[in-house]
RNA sequence: GUGCCUGUAGCUCAAUGGCAGAGCGCCACACUGUGGAUGUGGAUGUUGUGGGUUCGAAACCCAUCAGGCACC
């Protein structure tokens, strides 16, 4: 069920399956729209919670809007909320019309709705917005389905409030690691009209086995000819998953976030770069790798950086760490086209599961 | 040369006769629709050195070494 596309927008052509560069508050941390570009990242991801709060999305349209407040030219995405309110906001209390919150950075309270989502979403002006939706904890079964059902009445206000016609809006398919209800969740998402559908929920915990079963209960609901975009993943190995079980779309902060925390996706599995057997490890992360961080730089010279807390460390290894998702992307890609890619899979597998590697390490 | 003070983990220091400890650092691990964060685990000692007193000494006594300060 792998497959290759494109999505249109107004800022160019997404050439799927890809992965997105998460660019919370309108900065891909660390980087410049210059290394995005360099690295071959094609969509952005960035944050309506975080806009809204700081500095305010009403300033963000005022400056002509996101692209052009943070410079960057190609596709973007944002977020709806509904997962930063769930997962940063101090206190939430949902109801049927929205969420009242209060603000993780100074703790006044604020209130979201469907239709404030996509109002903000709007000012931002990315080429692809959100539905707003409600993650629930994913062990309160009972409550899985209440926060599903009311995700599928909040996506039909969240359309009905679009007023933009040069922006895509996804819906969300909710539901938990139940199959029956990711089903139900799935055929009400793709009944929609909407040029995309997401599937949010998942790598909040669960396990792999899991995530990949609820993949293979929602991809064969939606309809072939709209993106999937599964939210939140991932790991090299998510992505290989991902890709095999029909879905066209990833974001994920783990390759910066890793990055600032000093652990570089690497052939032989992760690196926690801060290690003191790198002190003098000439060869660079990833000797097959591309990008500028492995072509320059040593593993001892970053390791060095680390240690002396110096900010260049979390650019390079954040430039590198992406470009080896987009890379995976791009062979994934060009497998997928000579017909090729689940053949591989194995051998992907082989090359990025962290597991396998370790396992293989602590022999 | 004389007198005084100090000497305990890599660093800064606790423990005043009863299991040698903390903070930081160090060594690792975790991180999935971003709080450059955080959490978890681990290692580390000839208590400057040598002798003595004591059931028992980092602590008390003697000598010695090193550093600091003062005086000559």
């Amino acid at each position: 069920r792998a497959r290759t596309g494109i999505f249109s927008t107004p800022h160019g052509n997404l050439v799927t399956p890809v992965f997105a560069p998460v660019g919370t508050q309108a900065t891909v941390k660390t980087l410049t729209p210059e290394h995005l570009k360099e690295i071959n990242a094609s969509l952005v991801l960035s944050n309506t919670y975080h806009l809204y709060l700081r500095p305010g999305d009403e300033l963000v349209r005022d400056m002509g809007g996101l692209h052009k407040f943070m410079r960057w030219s190609g596709p973007m995405l944002t977020d709806s909320g509904g997962f930063q309110v769930f997962s940063l906001a101090q206190t939430r209390k949902v109801d049927e019309d929205g969420v009242t919150f209060k603000s993780h950075i100074d703790g006044s309270t604020h209130r979201f709705t469907p239709e404030k989502s996509i109002q903000i979403q709007e000012n931002l002006g990315a080429d692809i917005i959100m539905a707003f939706d409600e993650c629930s904890d994913p062990n309160d079964h009972t409550y899985i389905q209440k926060a599903m059902e009311r995700t599928h009445r909040w996506a039909e206000r969240s359309l009905n409030a679009k007023k933009r016609s040069d922006q895509a809006l996804f819906g969300i398919v909710q539901g938990g690691v139940d199959a029956p209800l990711r089903a139900e969740s799935a055929k009400f998402i793709a009944s929609l009209d909407t040029p995309g559908i997401a599937i949010g929920g998942l790598s909040v915990g669960e396990t792999k086995q899991e995530m990949h079963d609820t993949l293979d209960v929602v991809t064969p609901l939606l309809p072939e000819n709209k993106p999937r975009y599964l939210m939140g993943v991932g790991t090299p190995e998510d992505l290989i998953n991902g890709v095999l079980r029909g879905v066209d779309v990833f974001d994920c902060v783990l390759p910066t976030r890793l990055a600032r925390h000093h652990s570089a996706f690497a052939p032989e599995g992760r690196l926690n770069l801060m290690n003191a057997t790198f002190a003098r490890d000439e060869r660079p992360i990833d000797e097959t790798c591309d990008c500028y961080t492995c072509t320059t730089f040593t593993r001892a010279y970053i390791r060095h950086l680390i240690v002396a807390k110096e900010l260049l460390a979390g650019t390079l290894i954040s430039i590198h760490n992406l470009r080896a998702l987009i890379r995976l992307m791009e062979q994934i890609r060009n497998f997928i086209t000579d017909g090729t890619f689940e053949l591989r899979v194995p051998e992907l597998l082989n090359q990025w599961n962290n597991n396998a590697k370790r396992a293989l390490q602590s022999k």
